[in-house]
DNA sequence: TGCCGGATCCTG
DNA sequence: AGGATCCGGCAA
């Protein structure tokens, strides 16, 4: 298995799973950008899924397009999106490939290597330096990837409908995001 | 080709 | 409450 820093890479088959169970194990996992002295490493603390092509709520729902192609491609990829024409926002791609799901980052604790704010989706890609030219990368090497940190201890996961997806129907109401209760840089209580 | 609205964030 | 700022998706 390829390391960073002496630990595991999260393997392909970690993304090839049920959207909601990596969702939750996506909390507190580290998120490593960057290799060497630029390497910047952050702390997952809120997600949210986003489950496919009938979810009204994400980008897949309206088949296949350019901007979700990779949405549509195989697990343990980034999507980046611009939106609102000025924050970036980061994904990653879930389940096997066709399925079009993927589970957004939206908030983060600094661990080591940059500053800036993190509570929010377009925050924490600002501060981590994400923009269109991580779209699609692959995160199982060393340059962009997640790792479980050799310090996890327990966490307890709160549960809430998703932001900012009024549009969606019923799907607005369902609890797909989750982030850890303890944490102080949730992006809204 | 044009228009509308958005998985955001900041200011007043 | 409203503006920044621009791209994607759909209607025409």
């Amino acid at each position: 298995m390829r390391t960073v820093s002496g630990v595991d890479i999260l393997p392909r088959s970690f993304y090839d799973r049920d959207t909601r169970q990596v969702a939750l194990d996506l909390l507190g996992l580290h998120l490593v950008v960057g290799e060497g002295g630029e390497q910047k490493i952050a702390r997952i603390v809120e997600v949210e899924a986003y489950l496919g092509s009938q979810d009204l709520a994400c980008h897949t729902s309206r088949g296949m397009t350019r901007r979700t192609q990779v949405m549509f491609g195989p697990p343990g990829h980034a999507y980046v999106y611009l939106i609102y024409g000025m924050y970036h926002c980061l994904n990653v791609v879930t389940e096997p490939e066709g399925k079009g799901c993927a589970v957004l980052i939206r908030a983060v604790e600094i661990v080591s290597g940059f500053t800036g704010k993190t509570s929010g989706p377009g925050l924490l890609c600002r501060a981590l330096g994400i923009g269109m030219s991580h779209n699609g990368v692959d995160l199982t090497q060393p340059k962009f990837c997640l790792v479980r940190p050799a310090t996890a201890g327990a966490i307890r996961v709160v549960r809430r409908p998703r932001i900012g997806v009024d549009y969606a129907g019923h799907w607005a109401k369902r609890l797909l995001r989750f982030y850890i209760k303890e944490s102080p840089c949730i992006s809204r209580r």
